[in-house]
DNA sequence: GTCTATAAAGTGATAGAC
DNA sequence: GTCTATCACTTTATAGAC
C-alpha cells in the first residue's frame, strides 16, 4: 500500500515518457496544426527519440487523434456543469459561461484556431468526433430559455443570440495577431481588453433580447 | 488597334496557363492552408503539368505568396470606397458594410480561416504584408466617430465594438462546419441566417453604442 | 524501453525531349 | 510552352542492437 503511494507520487514528478511525447505533441499541434507538424518537431519537443512516438503512438495520424479528441473534450469541460446547474438564473449562466470561456482561453489561445482549422480542412470525418450533445436541450439552460421565451417571444432565430457570444467571446483570440501587429495592441493591452470583456459581453446580450 | 481589343477579348474567353495555374493554386490554397496543399494537387486541378507550375511561378512559396497577398487585397478591397464616403452617415457606412462582408464571405466561405490560419502559423513574416493603412484614422469614418464621439463619450474602448462587428459578421463563416454539422444547419437555412444578419447586425451594434 | 540506422514513401524542383 | 522522367531531399515508419 505505502509502495503504491509512493509510486503515484513519482508518477506526478516524473511523468512519463508516454506522457512527455503526448503533452509535446499537444504543443507542437495545437501550435501548427497536422498538416505543418513534423514527427520529429514533437520528439525533439519531448526530449526523446522519433521511434519512441511510434513505438507508443503507431503513427502520426494516431497521436493526432487523441490529441483532437482531448482538446475537443477539453474546450467543452466544464460547460455541462454550468449549463446544468439549478441554482443559477439564465442570466448568471452567461454571465459564468463567457467568464469561463475567456479565462480558460487566455490559458490556452491557440486552442480556437486549432479547432476550426481542423473542422475547416477535416483530414478524415473528424467533426463526427465532436460531441455537442444533442441531449443539449434538456439542460438548465434549455429549460430556463424556454420559460423566457414564454414569455416575450423572440422574433428572431435564437441561433443568432448563441452565435453572438460565441462569436464576441471566441474571435478575438483567433485574430488576435492581427489585432495586436496591425492595431498596435500590446500583450498587456489585449489582456485587459479580454478581461473587460467578461462583464461586457453579458450586458451587450442582454440588451440584444430585449430589442429583438 | 483593332488587333489589340481582339486580343483581350480572346484573353478574357480563354484564360492562360499562368491564369488558369493561379486561379487553381487559389482554390487548392485557400481551401487547405499551405501546409496541407502539395503542388501536384494543384497541378491537377489547374489541368495542367506540374513542371509548369514551377516554370511560371518558380516555387511553391513564390505562388503561395502572389495567392495570400491577392487574397489579402481582395479581402479589404471595396472597403476603402465605403468608409471614405463623405455623402454616407456613420450608420449607413456600418450597414454598408456588414452587408458588404456577408456578401463577399458567401461567396468566399473559406477565405477567413485561410488567412487566420496563415497569421497564426504564420511561415515567415506574412503578417507585416497585411496592409490596414495607418492612414485609417484620416478616413471620413474616422471622423464622423470622433464627431459622435464628441457628443456622447463613450466609457469603453471603442476596438470593443470594432471587434464586435468583426467577430459577428465573420465568425459564422468560420465556424460554419460545426454550425452546420453539429447543430444540424442545413446549407439553406445557414444562408438565410447570414442575410438575416445583414440587418440585425447594425441594430446590435447600434444598442452597444446607446448603453455603453 | 530507448536508441541508431535505414527502409519506404512522399514532395518540391529540374533536366531535357518535343 | 508543355510534357515525361528523374533527381534531391524530406518525412513517416520500422528493424534491430543494446
Amino acid at each position: 500500500m505505502e509502495n503504491r503511494i509512493e509510486d503515484k507520487k513519482m508518477e506526478q514528478q516524473l511523468p512519463s515518457t508516454e506522457e512527455k511525447i503526448k503533452e509535446a505533441a499537444r504543443r507542437v499541434f495545437t501550435l501548427k496544426g497536422y498538416a505543418a507538424t513534423r514527427t520529429r518537431d514533437i520528439a525533439e519537443e519531448s526530449g526523446h527519440n522519433l521511434a519512441l512516438l511510434n513505438y507508443y503512438f503507431r503513427s502520426k495520424e494516431k497521436l493526432f487523434d487523441i490529441i483532437m479528441m482531448e482538446n475537443l473534450e477539453f474546450f467543452i469541460r466544464d460547460v455541462l456543469g454550468i449549463i446544468n446547474d439549478a441554482g443559477t438564473t439564465l442570466e448568471q449562466k452567461l454571465e459564468l459561461l463567457v467568464e469561463h470561456y475567456i479565462d480558460m482561453l487566455v490559458q490556452n489561445p491557440t486552442l480556437p484556431i486549432f479547432i476550426l482549422n481542423a473542422v475547416n480542412t477535416d483530414p478524415k470525418g473528424l467533426i463526427d468526433k465532436i460531441t455537442i450533445d444533442s441531449l443539449l436541450d434538456q439542460t438548465q439552460l434549455a429549460k430556463q430559455w424556454k420559460e423566457m421565451a414564454a414569455k416575450h417571444p423572440l422574433p428572431i432565430n435564437p441561433l443568432h443570440i448563441f452565435l453572438n457570444v460565441l462569436s464576441m467571446t471566441v474571435f478575438p483570440f483567433v485574430a488576435s495577431p492581427i489585432i495586436k501587429m496591425k492595431l498596435g495592441v500590446t500583450d498587456d493591452a489585449f489582456q485587459q481588453l479580454m478581461q473587460e470583456r467578461k462583464k461586457l459581453i453579458p450586458i451587450w446580450v442582454k440588451s440584444m433580447l430585449q430589442i429583438s
